[in-house]
DNA sequence: TCCTTTCGGTGCGGTAGCGCGCATATGGTG
DNA sequence: CACCATATGCGCGCTACCGCACCGAAAGGA
């Protein structure tokens, strides 16, 4: 957060996909907006008027129960886009979509993706393989919540939430990604020791690093790995345009955020 | 299965609220197929050649791990279809698709879906949507396969079954049951045993009856409230019109069985 | 500098669900 | 009618995880 980013539409990889003459069409309307940690993109059950694209954050769908409780479905980094329900034919979803790590994003109003969506080009397309994959993601969540051991599901996470980083360190206390996993802090608090102590990562007061990556996937359960390869095959794009872009004192986007984590 | 039932394309709802210009262009391609119990109507990573759309079965869409436990991620009837990654871009998915209720369905060749769906009408539209609400089911399934106890999972389990069925028992043991939660046979014969004893099931060997069913939906988890709630807001179409087509000598789809539950 | 808040580490009793082994009933088949 | 495969019931020890309570250390504000 010291030195000023360079976010540019670009980085996001749905973005990037598209044609010049798509691009042209889309990029006058993108808003760069600034996604501070806890941010709530959507709330539960609430209309939904952006959908968007981020470069460098991570943002997660979340259920929240009744009792507060509540439980990631998916993580969103660069390689995705937030609000696919507005193209489904939904106003709003009973999930929440919360900043997990802080960055920048950029992100198109409502009626402008429909009428793209309308034209049934491109972004259509993009979409729905963007929705196919998001699919396979939520599934193996489940899959994992019924089967794997929290330190199986840590290693996971760490690496969904690692791939969609250009570092290794991620910013977030024991105590949020137990928040994430639906699992107490105190077991967060032991698997992290247990990768600790093997000189798989390292961790203290809200930073965690990834030293060794190989070991990390060896250590996570098939889920991880299901993923990433869905991922890989149904969103194998074009290669990437270069573009610089220059930006300057980026509105933080009007949201609320949750309080500190009880 | 004693008396010959009377399958219609129209008792599947989303063949229902399609227009009869577009029924009239895909109805002579629909082919009636029995679906035995256990039958696989994917497997897992094989190319898909079919959309299905049940009449009067239930489908489920399953994740088998690497050692061969298996999970079930949501359950289709005569409210959706099968097949939905056909036309969200891939093609094929990590998940199969077993028959969990012996009955019929209608089913479209991969080719004309695609067809249809480039015309970029009302298929499209509905499809979508049903996409949305099976997204829905299965983000509800990994809440529930991370919060809820085996008794309030079996309960949401045979409320869904039941949505599906037009009569109040199912066919299935407590084995299979076992397999679709993923957990225990005993877990489930546990579970069973309580609904039992509270007078809001009875079962016999493979063949449940629902008895009480406000009860049954009072001992759930918010689960169930949760996807019945989206998918009634999501598909709720026109009235449906009534067509009645005698048929005979229906063949079986030519699929594999899963032989039986170990 | 002090004080408060936040983060992570630890211990303890309780429980849901697992793996396993085995007993019992029942419906279908020969 | 006899038999057998199948479906269900039950007990036992074990483990992962939970809820709770408490501690010390570090960070950060005044």
């Amino acid at each position: 957060m010291s030195a000023k980013p360079q976010p540019q539409p670009q980085q996001n990889h749905l973005l990037a996909a598209l044609t010049p003459d798509v691009q042209g069409r889309l990029f006058p309307y993108l808003e760069l907006v600034q996604l501070p940690l806890r941010a709530l993109l959507y709330e539960s059950r609430r209309p939904m008027r952006h959908v968007y694209f981020p470069t460098d954050s991570i943002v997660s769908l979340q259920y929240v129960m009744e009792n507060g409780a509540s439980t990631a479905l998916s993580v969103v980094g660069n390689e995705g886009l937030l609000g696919i329900t507005l193209f489904m034919g939904g106003e709003s979803t009973p999930t929440r979509s919360m900043v997990q790590s802080a960055g920048y994003a950029y992100r198109l109003p409502r009626l402008r993706v429909k009428e793209e969506f309308n034209r049934h080009g491109q972004l259509l397309l993009l979409m729905l393989r963007y929705t196919q994959a998001l699919i396979t993601q939520i599934s193996q969540t489940a899959v994992c919540n019924r089967h794997h051991t929290i330190d199986q599901q840590l290693c996971r996470w760490l690496l969904l939430s690692m791939d969609r980083l250009s570092h290794n360190h991620l910013t977030m206390t024991q105590e949020f990604i137990g928040n994430m996993l639906g699992v107490r802090r105190e077991g967060v608090t032991q698997a992290a020791l247990k990768l600790q102590q093997q000189g798989v990562i390292s961790y203290a007061r809200g930073m965690i690093k990834v030293l060794d990556r190989p070991k990390l996937e060896a250590l996570s359960c098939e889920c991880y790995g299901v993923v990433k390869k869905e991922s890989d095959l149904l969103l194998n794009y074009l290669p990437q345009r270069q573009v610089i872009v220059n930006t300057d004192s980026i509105p933080t986007a009007e949201l609320s955020t949750i309080p500190a984590a009880r």
